[in-house]
DNA sequence: TATCAAGTTCAGTGATTTCCGAACAAACTG
DNA sequence: CAGTTTGTTCGGAAATCACTGAACTTGATA
């Protein structure tokens, strides 16, 4: 392993735990994005991370459930292989959208909360305010991200004709 | 407290601590979000929320360290108030951005070191394709996102004259 | 059968996080 | 001045997390 390799899997590992990947995970997933081949062995990803069995094998089976990670197996082959799920960085579009929703859920939650303990429609609107402004920016994101998604597939020539085993 | 606001504040700080938020803090801002009036004291705090003193004023101090929440001193009052940061929820969609620029640079990062370490172009096409697809996805979302956040801000008729004290 | 590699699971360790209570400091009030 | 309220900070308890080594299962091969 290269010094470059280990600062660029450092530094990216980093980067997504500092939004909620734990760090062997990303490291995991930085390196999938570099090797050759695409495909990796479990020996493999313990050998270029120097991390123990367990930790990758819990590692990724976590990737694997939440789909940023594919394991495949080869005719001929004994061994698991790991790799990068094709179109996963399109997909991650979607998980962007989910989060949306839950801040626009949230938003909602609180709304229908303070309408039914309002006194007056007075109060009502002052207390609202906070959580309307919420609500009107979660309620747009998630109205108009779809359409940004759209515009990406449509912008994409790239089939989703990826080959499989 | 009622029930209802209880569940409330409960299941959107397991929402929030989902995406990262401690869970005191996202307590804290899921009242903050409902409560009457806007503006709250810690001891107003610790008593609605059930907490002591310390967490209180930890979870505040980071909350206001990340924007999401100010603090508010009123003429002729001894205590400090809290509240909900005005045009919070539009600003956090700059922090969306950040985090697409993020992913944008960890692929750009791969791509010049694959780059650097390739014997031949058939080599780095080959390798390059994980990193191309992750590039082009964030590459489309940097660059979009931000026309996205302009077409809020001219959609939204709200002008930033929010009472200030 | 014995043997070897692949992979999972479990118990445990060390580090970190989240929260609390208690001690403390700072500022006002009588 | 003493007493009260406000807020911070420190030490520590409890929980969680990330990782490891070792025991175990599975399946192929000789």
């Amino acid at each position: 392993m290269q010094k470059a390799e280990e600062t660029y899997i450092e530094e990216s590992a980093l980067f997504l735990e500092s939004i909620g990947v734990p760090r062997m995970a990303g490291r995991i997933l930085a390196w999938l994005l570099i090797c050759e081949p695409p495909e990796q062995t479990m020996p493999d990803l313990t050998r270029h991370l120097q991390a123990s069995k367990s930790s990758i094998s819990t590692m990724t089976r976590m990737l694997v459930q939440f789909g940023m990670v594919e394991r495949v197996s080869l005719t001929g082959e004994r061994k698991d292989f790991y790799r990068i799920s094709p179109e996963f960085w399109s997909r991650s579009l979607e998980t962007a959208q989910r989060k949306f929703d839950g801040f626009l859920r949230m938003s909602q939650a609180g709304l229908a909360l303070i309408e039914c303990g309002a006194e007056n429609p007075a109060e009502l609107d002052n207390r609202g305010q906070r959580l309307q402004e919420m609500y009107e920016v979660y309620n747009f994101l998630a109205a108009s991200f779809p359409q940004l998604v759209d515009e990406w597939r449509r912008h994409q020539p790239r089939a989703s004709a990826t080959s499989q085993d």
